[in-house]
DNA sequence: TAAAAATACTCCATAGGTATTTTAT
DNA sequence: ATAAAATACCTATGGAGTATTTTTA
């Protein structure tokens, strides 16, 4: 079956008659004729009841025209989208982000780029990092800003662009005796407090181990929150203290609810956020537009 | 440009390589690169960026992939789709009524439809009638139940059949001084009640003017009316006399908040409703037994 | 009898194959 | 050196045309 037979039996059904539809292809009737008998056959179903010189169309001639009219504008579209491609101004840009990414990075960046691209077609998808991945794999999203992991980085059919450091941070309450302190020993956060972790499967989590197993850390009394917003009411309660992401929690530094200690050594953790794409496929303009306004951000420096 | 092309172009982003798209498809390599540079001809992009013996899917290979994939499946779901026509139970039924229609006799029927073919894609266009037709034309919708139309009657590319008798009934309000008369004759309606009205362009209307003038009656008081509801409310409240569907006042009539008055020639107007479809083509078989069901439905005949 | 579609038959354009070249790993 | 895609060239299938037949209004 071809496209050509589509088109021709469509205008058939348009003109009501084999010859009218010949007259608009240029063609012969004889074609149309036998384009049609082609279609029949490879359906095995009459498309077109023959009364005399005159036809009527059939229930299966009905839904094949519904759906080859739909191809054949869905075609012609094609080249108009291709053009739009190019043009950050009309493109798509389907972006996923881990929940941490989302709840503190993405909302100012997309803040940013709907202001200078508003008609851009913009989705954005929230999941854990690894089910964004693969979201990636699977060609639903097209671009992903979560937080580092070698295993992706190693992934020849990723693409991945580090660009932003996520430091950690060392935070207690305000008033806590380390205040003010110049610089705390990883060995002082053993002395009577308790300490609260994120999930065990989260991003961040591993990298909190990986300090902690570094300075040969274990504490006698151990939390472990599902968020980052329960682990800043922990802290903020004065429940005990925790490492965290220093993009959580921007907004209780600026209000006074929390305060950050220098930690020794905090500064080897080196985590980063990741920008990933497939490696199969180039960036279109819009995608393009937002890794730039990424990479520019000062405050993900 | 051909569905064989699109085919392979998918394949090939698909396997990210031309070999191996080959091999899925039994051709040859050389036929394959052939038809992806034609592709790229047809379309005036590079669909790939080719890096040595390695490639990538450009921004406008990643429209057409998408555009492809997505003909390629919905041709795929086609026989399917034909085999569900000669189905009542899978098929599709787009109704289109009158508001007379679709208040008064639809539910019924189509309570009775669903009850029979549950699984049947069922929409309903609810306009008037002349919008209905205008559908019908259009191919919007399948089936039209309207009040009777010569225009349409008449019309070569429209399918009518008539399906029921809408008598039109004389109604005033119980305890009326024509309670219990045997016949009215048609002057006696001009004897100091005000005649209440349907809008001018509504199909009954018509109907009412043709038995008016044909007894040359003319009122000094007339009331118009939006809907038949309110001409109902209207005779309920003694405000004044109406010519109306009989459809349109079972409910009334039953419960006797309105009585009905036997007025002689009345039956002389015969109104029908019609069942109309297009001419050029077949309906399949939920339309069948959706026509089959008003045919024989007691109530309308 | 005229108008429209189907059929018979011919021809050539082009899709696909084979063989080879190019290119990058 | 090898693996993969592009290119050149050839062949044959099938699509379009011409001419004719069939059908019914």
């Amino acid at each position: 079956m071809t496209l050509q037979q589509l088109e021709t039996f469509c205008l058939v059904v348009e003109q009501k008659s084999f010859g009218r539809a010949a007259e608009c292809l240029y063609m012969a009737q004889s074609s149309v004729s036998q384009q049609i008998a082609a279609l029949e056959r490879h359906y095995g179903v009459a498309l077109f009841t023959r009364i005399g010189r005159h036809f009527t169309v059939t229930p299966e001639g009905r839904v094949l025209y519904e759906i080859a009219k739909g191809i054949l504008v869905t075609l012609n579209a094609i080249p108009a989208r291709m053009k739009a491609v190019d043009n950050p101004d009309k493109g798509r840009l389907r972006i996923g982000a881990s929940s941490t990414v989302s709840t503190y990075l993405l909302p100012s960046l997309l803040r940013r780029f709907k202001d200078r691209y508003p008609y851009v077609d913009l989705t954005v998808k929230t999941d854990y990092g690894y089910k964004i991945i693969d979201a990636i794999r699977e060609g639903d999203i097209d671009l992903a800003l979560v937080g580092h992991n070698l295993n992706w980085l190693a992934d020849p059919s990723l693409r991945s662009r580090a660009v932003a450091r996520d430091q950690l941070s060392l935070i207690v309450w305000p008033g806590h005796e380390w205040c003010g302190r110049k610089l705390i020993e990883p060995r002082d956060l053993l002395h009577g407090y308790v300490f609260i972790h994120s999930r065990p499967d989260s991003g961040m989590r591993s990298v909190v181990d990986k300090f902690l197993l570094q300075e040969n850390l274990v504490f006698d009394a151990v939390l472990e929150m599902a968020n980052h917003e329960s682990i800043k009411l922990a802290v903020e309660e004065k429940i005990g203290i925790a490492l965290i992401s220093s993009v959580a929690i921007r907004h209780e530094m600026a209000t006074g609810r929390l305060a950050e200690v220098p930690l020794n050594r905090l500064n080897t953790i080196d985590r980063r956020f990741l920008l990933v794409s497939r490696a199969d496929e180039e960036l279109n303009a819009a995608e393009k537009a937002f890794v730039a306004l990424v990479e520019n951000d000062a405050a993900l420096q």
